[in-house]
DNA sequence: TTGAATTATACTCAATTTGAGTATAAATAA
DNA sequence: TTATTTATACTCAAATTGAGTATAATTCAA
């Protein structure tokens, strides 16, 4: 009674994965490496075909094998985006849904260039070494004076970008994300036509094709919310590590600095940390190497990093 | 290039809504009065037609303005569900994939019969009155034996259902009905001619038509999770409402009773309330009657309530 | 070869939060 | 008028958190 008559259009449904990574203190997001000269960037994606894909997974596990081949870790659905105006519409051609997913890998870099950091795309998410100059210099005057024109989406913007004396809430990233998408701010947005974009994106920040940057916002944000009660960051760390190790690169995915002696506590009394007895050299004293220990994953209430940051953030200047 | 060739079957996109609602110590979900007469519900839903429909949300929008006609607070997406074999399947019709949405209400009951209690379709997870005896006497020998066979699935229902000293989680409904499912144990798995389920379903708990069931558990565990992280809960309340009204609610939704005095203390501590001024009429002593203060779920950090059990629960007997 | 710099790790301490009560107040019902 | 019911206030110890200080084990550079 409710299903769609013949003759309606087509739906397509694509399948795009953002594939995340760390190494050495720079976030990363794994790039497909364009046969077309296009200056952005793209998420590796492909159509889901029912017939050859059992699940949306095993679709998206083809795309990312054949387009990249990167081995996967942790792997969710992020979100499905299917707003008119925000898809790639011909017309005539099917209307496109795609379904976002995140994947999370150990293995970045290697010989390719297509790892490329995720701060390029949201440098404003970076506040590892304070708040970023350009909010204040650029963001928050754009976005004011688009605000003054849109007082209902006032609230929502205090609350993601921590105006007003409110705290900076890293997991926000899409929120972030879309608000200046919604003020015309950023690149995609002239490129879908809205009408209050600006020719020339206003904030800084790198583009990617389609609505791949949205996709990759959810990722990082839905990332940063979970590493707090999930122990997810193990996905992104190698075989053995150090406590710094495992701290930086927590901060690199959340974007802000932790108090070191705090986190080295919470660590060793989650339990999920066996020692190995081996010593990492490098400058300074040596450290301890630590390894995961995958049957606690299934074995504790799965607790992450209630991590706090290491210095009292104040949200404005 | 990694566009679907024209010939290929057909994508459908179905909306499917769980409403949520309480009602004095009920936690209710609001199905379809249905006009054929079938013994299984099915919350209210309908295609997605891009043509008419901007955005899924305005399109569920639609499917539930018509179907029930219940005007809905927050609106989240849940998930996408897109596995073969899960979804009906007619040979040649086009393949259908599912987009679960969540909506809160505080408008249940009236005069229709449509509003069913939720612990009916998932009898297993109201712990209000302690562990439920069917997860001794039922669901754990039936579970154990099929695991005896798939040693594979172990940790996860350990996990899920809080087995070996490890406790109860309120929010892995979903992670709970799909093992269910896996095992052959609920309706569904037969219904879907699954190889390995019962023509009459072990575990007590009634079905819903399609998937339907499995969207209600995601909504559910979804919804006690953020319960904990942001002020969903006002959503179910009325107007005003006394401490001892939210706390029911709150203990509704969780299927687990909270303890008075520090719920009341985490509350008024939370600032999210307002004293009216005005009392309760009922049995004891009278209560203030309290209302959400709108103005603030835009002023601060946005926590939920951390609720945590009246007793330490040990999870198994 | 010594001492400055660097990094790791151990420990302290006050403030806050949490879990679990006890005590008291204000109604109604018998 | 006393028991029952419900609401609210307050206490207190344990655990957690935020922010340090103190010390140990290295390398680097003079």
């Amino acid at each position: 009674m409710q299903h769609s008559k013949p003759g309606e259009p087509q739906i397509l449904i694509d399948l795009s994965t953002a594939i995340i990574g760390t190494d050495g203190g720079t976030f990363q997001c794994r790039l497909v490496e364009d046969d077309t000269e296009t200056k952005t960037g793209r998420l590796p994606f492909g159509p889901f075909v029912p017939d050859q894909h059992r699940t949306m997974e095993i679709g998206l596990r083809q795309w990312v094998g054949e387009q990249v081949g990167v081995g996967l870790g942790h792997v969710e659905q992020l979100y499905t985006f299917a707003d008119r105006g925000r898809q790639h519409t011909t017309p005539g051609a099917p209307h496109v849904v795609s379904v976002g997913y995140l994947a999370l890998t150990n293995q970045t870099g290697g010989q390719t260039q297509a790892w490329r950091d995720i701060y390029n795309f949201f440098p404003w998410e970076d506040w590892r070494d304070g708040e970023p100059s350009m909010l204040a210099d650029i963001i928050y005057p754009a976005l004011d004076s688009w605000l003054a024109r849109h007082a209902e989406r006032r609230a929502s913007a205090r609350l993601a970008f921590g105006r007003d004396g409110l705290p900076w809430g890293e997991e926000y990233v899409l929120e972030r994300y879309e608000l200046l998408y919604e003020a015309g701010l950023v690149a995609e947005a002239f490129a879908d036509g809205r009408e209050n974009a600006m020719p020339t994106p206003v904030v800084p920040g790198e583009a990617l094709q389609l609505d791949h940057r949205r996709i990759l916002a959810t990722a990082v944000g839905r990332l940063r919310a979970k590493l707090k009660y999930r122990p997810v960051i193990f996905d992104l760390m190698p075989q053995t590590f150090t406590l710094t190790q495992l701290q930086h690169t927590a901060e690199t995915v959340l974007g802000v600095t932790l108090h070191k002696q705090n986190f080295r506590r919470l660590v060793e009394k989650s339990g999920f940390l066996e020692a190995t007895g081996k010593m990492s050299k490098a400058r300074g004293r040596p450290a301890e190497l630590f390894k995961f220990r995958h049957q606690e994953r299934s074995e504790r209430p799965l607790a992450g990093l209630r991590v706090s940051s290491g210095r009292t953030r104040t949200s404005e200047a």
